[in-house]
DNA sequence: CACCGTCGATACCCGCCGGGTATCGAGCCG
DNA sequence: CGGCTCGATACCCGGCGGGTATCGACGGTG
């Protein structure tokens, strides 16, 4: 299977339709109906149900979107990553949420730095979900997770810290003067619905809640009244005088980790995670 | 990058020679001359240094080397998983080392097929080291590692059961008759050396022991007073009256592990992953 | 019910590129 | 200095990837 064949296959079996998924391909509907044809004829195998009015994936068609779609990453991941090997021999790309593990970060950074040896980290920070793509396609060498939240599925990790979480409340909030709440509680505070988290898939679950992206976006609609939220204790440290936290002793504690693509082998990385486990 | 290029490549890294490389991918010479220039000129960066009397890999081209070799990888795990998944709907493919878990797998066996919606389980047996690789390529759905010998660097795992080691000897040997031995002990037998086995890119560390790829061939080679081995208890099940066992309290423990591809969305795996925990 | 719009499939054409053969040229050897 | 090895270059050809024009099946609609 050549890598044009999947970017096809992909495009088609999001877009549902090859006449958009031809466009984003920046080429004519034809050529691609042939080039879908071909390659189910050579795998043997039907891909999609089609009918004049509507395009499905068949089941091995889904699986083949899964794994497809890692084989890309994993194709983008050595390009890139030979080029930069090229070009320059420093550097490391660590990513991770905007407004997450504000105060590991920087310390984490410092001591790095300090250390005989250390190359330039650039800090790339990307919405909720984004960082394990992030780094399987090549464009990061080192993340900080949170679990249970994020996946470290197919990624080495060590851990760092655990924490547990708090209530984000408008500030004023009759239940903000509380010593501690419930998530129960938290739940069901009326006209402060939770907000909506992008899935695995960039796709929002259905509910009341706003639909978030980052923490900046929430925390603005916190202090708007529009949105409570839970989480981790250090997010405390970029909050305003506009909100106001409440312990939530039942909430899952929260595990910063550092994570990095399985059989990496640089030393400037062994470097960064070997620091970031002292600290 | 498409796939084509990425295995010559890989074929010519691994022979360092292009006549060799072209006659392996069945075709002339002078066109895999000029798609490794075309592959060089569209990454910007020289994978090989060239005289005539010498190719070796830059520093791009090893990383190259490693991080195509995953890739093809998954693209061949996309093919074969989607073929599969589009021609029989059942069956998961387990891997393991032949001659290793020889009490655990039947009693797993039986189990999974005793639970209701069980699907056919192949076993499939492989020489040492090669259990991640046909994960990875889509050959095989799950399989049993033995940490700390194998790596499951890029897998996800649940431990099953943890044994000690105990040392191989000829039947008869002066030593047969100790209560226990140290690894220094092992290592110092006269006339017997330890085998050595492949390492992770399959060739053979230098030293004085026998080169072996699986434990039916090791076990012959202590039988004929070739070698002595240390191994884990559980292999005891499966050896003859010529061989003798005494246990090594202070070799490092074995831990026998579940492993599956990350990612994996199948109920069936689910289901034998379960049932393996449970045992 | 006939008309039309949508959308994937088919038919056909063209130019590029991947693969072939012949040959060159740089090193190392005897 | 001749000969050998081995990658690079020159040149040719056929297939295939991509284009346009058109068909045909299916629904919605006046």
């Amino acid at each position: 299977m050549e890598t044009r064949e999947l970017r096809y296959f992909v495009a088609v079996a999001e877009q549902l339709h090859f006449g958009r998924a031809a466009e984003r391909l920046q080429m004519a509907q034809p050529p691609l109906s042939r080039a879908i044809r071909q390659l189910e004829r050579r795998l043997g195998v039907t891909l999609f149900e089609r009918s004049s009015r509507a395009v499905t994936l068949t089941e091995a068609g889904a699986v083949l979107l899964r794994e497809g779609r890692a084989a890309l990453d994993a194709v983008d991941a050595a390009e890139r990553r030979t080029r930069r090997a090229a070009h320059g021999p420093a550097g490391l790309v660590l990513v991770t949420k905007a407004g997450a593990s504000s105060e590991l970060l920087p310390k984490l950074l410092d001591a790095y730095a300090a250390e005989p040896g250390a190359v330039p980290v650039d800090v790339l920070l990307c919405g909720v979900g984004q960082q394990e793509r992030l780094l399987r396609d090549g464009q990061a060498d080192v993340a900080l997770l949170h679990l249970p939240f994020d996946s470290a599925a197919g990624l080495d990790i060590e851990e760092l810290t655990t924490e547990g979480q708090v209530a984000i409340l408008p500030a004023g909030h009759p239940l903000a003067g509380r010593r501690t709440l419930s998530m129960a509680d938290v739940a069901a505070i009326p006209g402060l619905p939770l907000p909506r988290w992008p899935g695995r898939d960039g796709r929002y679950p259905d509910g009341p809640g706003p639909e978030v992206r980052d923490h900046a976006q929430l925390l603005q609609l916190i202090a708007l009244s529009r949105a409570a939220a839970v989480l981790p204790e250090s997010c405390r440290s970029l909050l305003g005088a506009d909100v106001a936290t409440v312990p939530v002793p039942d909430a899952p504690r929260v595990t910063t980790v550092i994570a990095w693509p399985p059989h990496s082998r640089s030393l400037a990385l062994a470097g960064l995670i070997r620091t970031a486990i002292r600290l």
